[in-house]
RNA sequence: CGGGGAGUAGCGCAGCUUGGUUAGCGCGCAUGCUUUGGGAGCAUGAGGCCGCGGGUUCGAAUCCCGCCUCCCCGACCA
């Protein structure tokens, strides 16, 4: 391969452009690998193509390793078939919607399931046709409310999408794993660096969704992750350590007292600090009681619950949300504390709430035996030494407290810390939510139809190119993997004299070797032109045919260590097919 | 949806407060000469619906009203 700079279709711009931020999006657009169209919709130039089917192709090759097989099915859909699934629905305003002259339904698909499963059904019956992993590789289509940074987040993007078709629940998680190890390869090729999180509720639990999250500081998506160990999870997954129970025999009695105007943690820490009963309290010391409604999906109702969690951390709605899901979570408003009188706002406590059968879930830190400052009931007073198991039993524990730095990690290694990542693949056992709203079955040896159980997996194509880039990038542009550059070696020749012949010559030789060329045999541009643009666009290695060149020596230049090497005219070919191949 | 900012040449911007020649600068682009190892110099040029619509005025990029669009932060995002 040998592009030439001469007629490439490339123009590279000084300036950043006024409506990036993050550096994918500055460079990606410097460099002439794309353009924007349209908000969130990006056209993606020679250079940038290349980019993007070089990780296509790493995609590629992986998922045929798993013994998948790629399909492309239309983007154009059929509402018919959203409805069944019920997500013509549920999918809101961030699906894209038409209709055709004859003002039937449309929409563009955002992600495949249904035409997958249909496919599917339409083609394979018997038990013997399985187990089945299919995919494709094909633009998707989302009308975020808020598309950014490029292609980054975009409302239309290049995707990965496999579906696995398995009899039973073994199956589903073989498929998964083979997924879980393709993905692993797919990102170790292409250099990121990347964690695995859970990306189910610590409630809901296993391993049946992770997401793939590349490290980055413009990352959208939070997570934790530990110093001393590989530990990292989803906020949401988090599991609180349970400290070991402590016995009760001995504890101080429960006293309640009277504490005027002391209505938050900080003003009730205070007082009893200064009415010298012989100790001091921190906010760690006291129990809040946070009130929150429910409602499950369907239910006219709310109920009305209590979320115990220690005074110095807050609840962190997010994760509580998480943990009730699907039911919606309100916290409460004055109408509802009018409604019901025993809540005195400000001073609940524990047996309030377990008197008049409201559920009560506790911190896992709120463990048997531990002692507890907290809420008695009663305007101006609060209780002390309140012993969870002696003096109140919760009806559960529940993850709703923020996640805070130096959080001990739940693998006992090292503490958390937070960090930002761009989720680059999901896969997700599905189960049976497709085949049956299809009613995908397949017939059994025993003659009886089996429900078929499926998996969809995700890779963001274009969003793992700027994810590179976000990787891989210095203040003077971008640095690319070999594996996904556009070429191997950037040929630059300069000077007035015959250094871009020669460097032409070169790059034929190097292109006829089977190294891809780009070769800078622009006339009339200047050196630093050159050199600036070559480390803008990021090829890895750069050959330079310059002012060199009348003593017979070129410099080869590593654009990621920014070494420079001098080598001869006559070996320089031998020497960088060597150094491309062997890399 | 809430908050903030911005629409002027392909890109980046000034001009607007206080209306008044032919709307300007840098980059890029074209032509010529010079220059050629770190974003070159000189000269000449092409390129504009000043977001859209209405209004005020002798006169509007500039003032007023309405609308549209885009960007950033937040909310939202299987």
């Amino acid at each position: 391969m040998l592009l030439r700079m001469s007629t490439l279709f490339l123009r590279t711009l000084r300036e950043d452009p006024a409506d990036a931020e993050v550096p994918s999006h500055k460079l990606m657009v410097r460099g002439g690998y794309v353009r924007r169209a349209a908000p969130g919709i990006y056209s993606w130039l020679p250079l940038g193509k290349m980019v993007l089917d070089n990780v296509a192709s790493v995609v590629r090759e992986e998922m045929n390793r798993i013994g998948g097989q790629e399909v492309l099915l239309p983007a154009l859909l059929p509402r018919e078939y959203y409805e069944a699934s019920g997500r013509w629905t549920e999918y809101g305003d961030t699906l894209f919607r038409l209709t055709d002259r004859k003002d039937a339904d449309y929409l563009l698909g955002p992600t495949h399931e249904e035409l997958f499963t249909l496919l599917v059904k339409g083609e394979y019956s018997s038990y013997k046709d399985f187990p089945a992993i299919l995919y494709q590789i094909q633009e998707k289509f989302r009308d975020e409310a808020r598309p950014r940074a490029g292609v980054l987040r975009g409302r239309e993007f290049h995707m990965k999408d496999s579906y696995s078709f398995d009899l039973d629940d073994e199956g589903l998680q073989r498929s998964y794993d083979l997924h879980r190890d393709a993905y692993i390869r797919i990102f170790d090729r292409l250099g990121l660096n990347y964690v695995i999180v859970s990306a189910m509720s610590g409630a809901m639990g296993g391993s049946a969704s992770e997401e793939f999250l590349a490290e980055t500081p413009t990352g959208e998506d939070t997570f934790v992750r530990s110093t001393a160990s590989d530990y990292a999870a989803n906020v949401e997954a988090v599991q609180t350590p349970t400290p070991p129970a402590l016995p009760i025999e001995g504890r101080p009695e429960a006293q309640v007292h009277h504490t005027p105007d002391t209505p938050t943690i900080e003003t009730l820490v205070d007082f009893l600090n200064g009415v010298g009963l012989g100790r001091s309290f921190t906010a760690a010391d006291t129990l809040k009681n946070v009130l929150v409604k429910t409602r499950a999906p369907g239910e006219a109702d709310w109920e009305i619950m209590g979320v115990g969690v220690p005074g110095d951390r807050e609840v962190d709605m997010k994760r509580l949300e998480a943990v009730l899901h699907p039911a919606e979570v309100e916290l409460l408003d004055e109408s509802d504390f009018e409604a019901n009188p025993f809540l005195v706002k400000g001073y609940v406590g524990p047996n309030a709430l377990l008197r008049n059968k409201l559920r009560y879930l506790v911190d896992p830190r709120v463990a048997e035996g531990s002692a507890w400052v907290t809420g008695a009931d009663e305007p101006d007073h609060h209780v002390v030494d309140l012993v969870c198991g002696r003096d109140f039993t919760p009806d559960g524990v529940i993850e709703a407290a923020e996640i805070r730095e130096g959080d001990p990690s739940p693998d006992g290694r090292g503490t958390l810390y937070t960090a930002r990542g761009i989720e680059i693949g999901h896969i997700f056992q599905l189960g049976r939510k497709f085949a049956d709203a299809f009613g995908l079955d397949a017939l059994g040896p025993d003659g009886k139809p089996r429900r078929i159980t499926m998996g969809s997996y995700g890779i963001g194509v274009s969003r793992v190119v700027a994810a590179i880039v976000e990787q891989s990038h210095d203040d003077k542009g971008i640095i690319w993997p070999r594996e996904v550059a556009p070429a191997d070696v950037h040929v630059v020749g300069t000077g007035k004299g015959e250094q871009i012949e020669v460097a032409v010559r070169i790059a034929e030789e190097l292109a006829d070797r089977g190294v891809r060329v780009l070769v800078d045999d622009r006339k009339g541009v200047s050196p630093g032109v050159k050199f600036t643009d070559a480390e803008l666009l990021g090829i890895p290695t750069s050959l330079i045919v310059g002012k060199g060149l009348a003593q017979g020596v070129l410099e080869l230049r590593d654009r990621a260590s920014g070494e420079r090497e001098e080598i001869a005219v006559d070996t320089a070919v031998e020497k960088v097919v060597r150094s491309v191949k062997g890399a």
